[in-house]
DNA sequence: CTTAGTACTC
């Protein structure tokens, strides 16, 4: 705007009393100037130098100390800040507020402090009354929070308050209230129609945001980040990544680190490793500084898809580190095999939470280092449900039921409750223990707990009645689940196949197609074994050919050892061995074990030679070579060649009992 | 010169 020329008179009239100056004015100036710098160290963060000024200014008054009162609170120190407010020689409205605003800020429980101080002030301004609200709003408060809003004299409401209402509405949930906020507003500015975007994001109604989004005036960076969130927290990748493109190349906006945060987290969730890079280029061709948020997102895309190296690069390069940060990159060197690497941080961090300790737990038992999970466990600080959870799964990932469950009931003394997820873990040991007993005094515990309709522990317990060979219980909890996910089909299948019950186990996988769900690489291995009890070689053969064909899934060990068995039960002995001999994977002793079992079935001491040659070099101490050869020696006849491999197993050691682990389940 | 101000992220 121009200056109008009596304004410009009256300037120059003002200066020149000013420069004919008094003592008095150049005190005030010099105030002026300590105030002003006393607010500058405090906003760096450079609180020593802040405390110095202000400790040597001969004459202070209300502003002086509201300047350092406002520099302690904004660096965290709440009672420096409270002191300040009592020791004060006077207080004015602008003390009173910068106070109430260090308690709503410093900790939103505060806001009884706040209110008090709000209420025993004589005189309030517009200021005290946003602060007061706006406090209220974020402690969650909001009912009373737009109370005081229609208390507010008429010529004081402010605009930003509405805005702080709908936030504080839309954060504990309410969007019928925050929409007739919203509805009611004279004036509304992109602040309010983002913060409506978001909040119906945030309840999934990506429609009724869309609409919104489209309808608005006007939109920055801010609303295009929320509607790119929204959808790909919603699932809808290809959405979301159009509307980034859009946003660059129609919307004339700019990407700040919290949009690429969320482009990174989307790239981990659904997108590949060549668009996590991309977008890494893209960062760097801006020359972002990593914020926390964003360098602790590209350290997770990278894990991710199992480059701990560049997210140790990333992890390097970021000057602020937070728990979440350190945290990433163990559990990245952990989930890709490199516990002791992950270990060395979590050793030389500071910032430790519960997640650093049960990551490091869960890494060792991974490994079958129960040992050192158990010393963790120990010495961190407080277990809670999550660290007792870790330590128990971590037992029966390792088949070590009995101590899955001894400390089960350590927790259950401690009284630690049980999430679901301990639950399904115990129920998961009693299926491993096939002790029915057990696993029906958790499902007691379950039903007690008001967890019964929780999807792990139904899938577990489907698994815990058939596994102790209890089918018709089973499928009742399988019936009884609402929407089956795959583990529950995988459950049911193998709880068929195991007790006999082949044509339901495959009667099941159909239906399960039938109802549009994948099936993955244990499916069938329910489905195989299931073939190999009805005896349906060929059928059995068709699936096997459709798991690469039609679902894309390699077959590993386990899957070729059921297919051996199956031919190899049905007498097709020369063609199992074919089959072992083409396989892409290196057979296991299971395999080798299928294909003996079947030799002993068929006399065929030929094709048992050369499974037990195989076993003897993967499994020395196992007995199962040693009786099935002896027993085919004597059945033709050769009693001598019997008792010699008898002996043979008798040098070595061998126990008799070692041996079922090449029995196919 | 001091005090209030809202929306997106790990």
């Amino acid at each position: 705007m121009l200056a109008k020329p009596t304004t410009l008179l009256l300037q120059k009239h003002l200066s020149r009393l000013n420069s004919s100056n008094t003592q008095g004015n150049r005190t005030t100036k010099f105030l002026v100037h300590c105030h002003s710098q006393i607010t500058k160290h405090g906003r760096n963060g450079d609180l020593k130098e802040a405390e110095s000024i202000f400790s040597r200014m001969p004459h202070k008054n209300a502003i002086s100390w509201t300047a350092m009162l406002t520099a302690y609170y904004e660096n965290g120190h709440i009672a420096k800040a409270r002191k300040m407010f009592e020791k004060m020689p006077q207080r004015t409205t602008a003390s009173y507020n910068a106070m109430i605003t260090a308690y709503t800020r410093s900790n939103p429980m505060m806001i009884g402090e706040a209110s008090k101080l709000f209420a025993e002030m004589r005189e309030r301004n517009s200021i005290s009354y946003a602060a007061m609200i706006t406090g209220l709003a974020r402690a969650g408060m909001v009912d009373n929070a737009e109370e005081l809003y229609l208390e507010t004299p008429v010529e004081w409401r402010d605009p930003v308050c509405s805005n702080a209402l709908i936030s504080g509405y839309l954060k504990v949930g309410r969007l019928e209230e925050a929409t007739r906020i919203f509805e009611g507003m004279g004036e509304r500015d992109v602040i309010s129609w983002s913060s409506m975007v978001d909040g119906y994001c945030k309840k999934g109604k990506i429609g009724h945001a869309r609409e919104l989004f489209e309808r608005m005036p006007e939109r920055n960076v801010v609303t295009w980040t929320a509607m790119i969130d929204g959808h790909m927290k919603m699932g809808c990748y290809e959405v979301g990544f159009g509307l980034f493109l859009r946003m660059r190349k129609e919307g004339f906006v700019k990407v700040n680190p919290t949009t690429l945060t969320v482009m990174f987290e989307a790239c981990s969730e659904f997108g590949e490793y060549k668009e996590g890079i991309q977008m890494h280029g893209l960062v760097s061709r801006m020359g972002f500084e990593f914020d926390v948020f964003l360098g602790n997102a590209i350290i997770i895309m990278y894990c991710r898809f199992s480059f701990v190296v560049e997210a140790r690069k990333i992890f390097d390069m970021m000057n602020r580190k937070d728990v979440v940060s350190w945290n990433a990159l163990i559990a990245g060197y952990v989930q890709n095999d490199e516990v002791e690497e992950g270990y060395v941080l979590f050793e030389k961090t500071q910032q430790k939470d519960v997640i650093s300790w049960t990551t490091m737990i869960t890494g060792f038992s991974n490994k079958g280092k129960m040992g050192k999970s158990i010393e963790l466990f120990r010495m961190m600080p407080k277990q809670d449900d999550i660290a007792w959870t870790a330590v128990i799964s971590g037992f029966v990932g390792n088949g070590e039921y009995e101590e899955a469950i001894y400390w089960f009931i350590e927790m259950l003394r401690k009284v630690v409750r049980p999430n679901p997820l301990t639950l399904s873990s115990v129920l998961s040991a009693s299926a491993g223990l096939a002790t029915l007993n057990q696993g029906l005094q958790i499902h007691t515990l379950v039903v007690k707990m008001g967890m019964e309709f929780d999807l792990s522990i139904q899938n577990s317990l489907v698994s815990m009645y058939t596994k102790c060979g209890n089918v018709a219980d089973g499928h009742q909890i399988f019936t009884s689940i609402n929407s089956p996910n795959i583990v529950s089909f995988n459950s049911m299948i193998t709880g068929f196949a195991q007790n006999g019950f082949g044509e339901e186990a495959l009667e099941l996988f159909h239906k399960m197609l039938n109802e549009g769900q994948k099936p993955n690489e244990i499916t069938f291995l329910g489905v195989l074994s299931a073939c190999t009890h009805v005896g349906l070689l060929e059928q059995g053969w068709n699936y096997f050919k459709s798991m690469k064909s039609l679902y894309q899934i390699e077959p590993g060990p386990h899957h070729y050892a059921c297919i051996v068995d199956l031919l190899g039960r049905a007498g097709f002995l020369d063609d199992a061995i074919d089959l072992i001999r083409s396989m892409p994977c290196e057979p296991h002793s299971g395999v080798w074990g299928a294909l003996l079992g079947a030799s002993r079935i068929h006399l065929r001491l030929d094709v048992a030679k050369l499974a037990a040659q195989q076993i003897f070099k993967l499994e020395p101490d196992n007995a199962a070579p040693y009786a099935v050869l002896s027993f085919l020696y004597s059945s033709a006849g050769r009693n001598r060649d019997s008792e010699q491999v008898r002996m043979a197993q008798g040098l070595k050691g061998v126990k008799k009992s070692a041996g079922y682990s090449w029995i196919i389940v």
